[in-house]
DNA sequence: TTGCTCCTCACGTCACGTGAGGTGGC
DNA sequence: TTGCTCCTCACGTCACGTGAGGTGGC
C-alpha cells in the first residue's frame, strides 16, 4: 500500500509543504531520503507513510535543532534524551529571550532620546518638568593633565567587558555641581547610561534645561546662558547636573551637529525667602 | 593629540571589546577601517577617538542591523532614518519573539507529553481524573475504501500551510464514540493538537484510561480489556473518545513500542439507578 | 518540437573564526 | 636566535536557494 503511491521530490514538496530544495539538501547529507530511486533516471521518490518520517525532522528543526543532531537522533533516540535536548533547548532560547528584552529596552531608550531631539525646543532655556527616569551611573572619572573624557571612556569601555556590561545603552555625563561643568565642560565627573536596569535615577522635578549643539563636551555658551537665565528667574541651582546627548553618532553624521541637553534641578526661591534677602543686601 | 596615542589590532580589539578578526574583516569589507596603516609593514593603527566611530558600529550590529545597512548608514545617516530602521528592527523582533513563544508551547506541550509517557502505569486500566486540555480539533476526516489515517493526514498537511497552522504540536485522535474507535482504530474521525491556543478542550472529568505499544492506530487488545473493565465496575461509556500518544517517532526508534493512551470519559452508574436496573432485567 | 520536471554540480549567503605561510622588532 | 605580533590569503561554518547545463516523458 505505501509503495502504491509515489511521489516526485515536487509533488512531496507540496504535500508536505517543505521546499523541494531542503528534501535534495536533506537528501544530500543524508537526513531523510526517498524510499526509492529510479536506478536509470535517479528521480527520487517518496511514500506516503514518509510524511510521518519527515515530521520528526520537522519537527526538530522547526525547534531550531542543528541537522547534525537530529541525524545522529534519528538512528539512535529515546525519551530520555529528547527531554534532554528540549530542555537544552530551551535554555538557549531564556537566553536569546534575555537578548531580544536587552534590544528592545535599547531601541526604546534610544528611540525616546532621538524622537524628544527631533523636536527639541533648541533655542529656549526653560525650567521644565521631568519624571524620574532609569539611569545607570558610572564610576568617578579621573582625569590627567590634558585629558578628555576619551581617556576614562576608553578605560571603562575596557573593564565593561568583564562586567557583562551592555554599552549599547545611550550615554551622558553627570556634574558634581554646575562650576564643574562650567569648568570642564568636557570632563563629566561620571557617566551615565539611559538604561532601564540602572541601579540609579534622574529624579523626577523641575529642571531648568537648555540645548546646544556640537561635538561631545562642547557646549558653547549655554552654561553662561543658563546661569544668566537662573540669576534672572531667580532660581536656586542644586546638583547634579546631567548632559544628555539626544543627537550622537548613532543617527548624526556631522559631529558638530550632535545635539545635547543640559539638565540643573532647580528650585524657585520662595518670594518670601529669597525677596528679603535681595532687599538686605 | 589623537594621533599621539595609536593602538595595533589586538590592543584596540582588548580595549573596545571587539575581537581582532572581527576588526580586520570591518576593514577589509570598508565598514571601519584603522585611522593608520604603516606603509612598509601595513599595520593597522587605530586611535582612542576611533572609539567612539567604533561605537556606531557596535550599537547597531548589537541591534542585529546588518553590517551592509551600517556601512550604508555610516555614510549618510539622519534621525528619521535612523528612528525608520529601529521601528524596522523592532517590528522584525516582534516576530522573533511570536516564534520563540511557539517553541516554548511546542516544547512545554512535548515535555509534557514524553513525561507522562515515561511514568505511565501501563498495564493498568483505571479511571482517572482529568483536568481540562487545550487541543485543536482537525477536520471531519473521510476514509475511501482501504485508506487509514495517513491519507487524510497527508491531505491535512498539505492544506495546513495555507492556514498557517503549525504542525509540530503533539497529535492524538479523537473518536465518536468507543463503538467506532473499536470499528477502526486506525481511522479517527478527527486529529488533535495537543496545543495551547486551540480552539477546544478535553473537558475536566473522569476519563477511563488504559495504555498500549504500538505502530500508530495499532491498539492490540486494549479497547476489549477497556470495555470488560468498564461493565465489571458499571461505568458508562460516554463520548468523544480521545487517543493521544505519549511516545511516538520524536522519541522511540522502534516504532512498535510507540505509547498510546485510550481516554474515554465514563459516569460511576449511580448505585440506586443502576442496580434497580440489573435486578429488573 | 515545445514545455515541463527531474538530475547533478557549483556557487552565493552572512559575519566572521581559524589556520597557513611569511615578515618585522625586541 | 627565540618568541611575539602583525600581515594577507584561503577555507570552513550552516542550511539552504539559485542558476547552469543536461536529460527524459508527453
Amino acid at each position: 500500500m505505501e509503495n502504491k503511491n509515489l511521489f516526485t521530490v515536487q509533488e512531496f514538496a507540496q504535500l508536505s509543504g517543505v521546499e523541494a530544495s531542503t528534501l535534495r539538501y536533506w537528501d544530500d547529507i543524508g537526513l531523510f531520503s526517498p524510499i526509492q530511486r529510479n536506478p536509470d533516471t535517479n528521480y527520487r521518490y517518496y511514500s506516503l507513510a514518509q510524511i510521518l518520517a519527515l515530521n520528526f525532522v520537522t519537527v526538530l528543526s522547526d525547534l531550531d535543532f542543528p541537522l547534525k543532531t537530529i541525524a545522529e537522533l534519528r538512528q539512535n533516540r529515546d525519551p530520555d534524551k529528547i527531554l534532554a535536548l528540549l530542555d537544552k533547548q530551551e535554555k538557549e532560547m531564556d537566553m536569546e529571550m534575555q537578548r531580544l528584552r536587552l534590544r528592545y529596552s535599547i531601541i526604546h531608550a534610544r528611540r525616546e532620546l532621538i524622537t524628544n531631539g527631533i523636536k527639541a525646543p533648541e533655542a529656549e532655556i526653560a525650567v521644565v518638568w521631568r519624571d524620574s527616569l532609569d539611569i545607570m551611573v558610572w564610576p568617578l572619572n579621573e582625569y590627567n593633565e590634558g585629558e578628555t573624557f576619551i581617556e576614562p571612556m576608553a578605560g571603562f569601555i575596557n573593564q565593561a567587558q568583564d562586567q557583562h556590561i551592555n554599552l549599547s545603552f545611550p550615554v551622558g555625563g553627570c556634574f558634581d555641581s554646575f562650576e564643574t561643568l562650567k569648568s570642564g565642560t568636557n570632563r563629566p565627573q561620571h557617566f551615565i547610561s539611559i538604561d532601564p536596569i540602572g541601579n540609579q535615577k534622574i529624579k523626577e522635578g523641575d529642571y531648568l534645561s537648555g540645548y546646544t549643539r556640537g561635538y561631545y563636551g562642547e557646549m558653547g555658551d549655554l552654561p553662561a546662558k543658563m546661569e544668566k537665565f537662573a540669576k534672572k528667574e531667580q532660581l536656586t541651582m542644586a546638583e547634579p547636573v546631567y548632559v544628555i546627548y539626544l543627537l550622537e553618532e548613532i543617527c548624526m553624521q556631522n559631529p558638530d551637529e550632535y545635539l545635547v541637553q543640559i539638565l540643573v534641578p532647580v528650585k524657585k526661591q520662595a518670594a518670601s525667602q529669597s525677596k528679603p534677602k535681595g532687599r538686605s543686601a
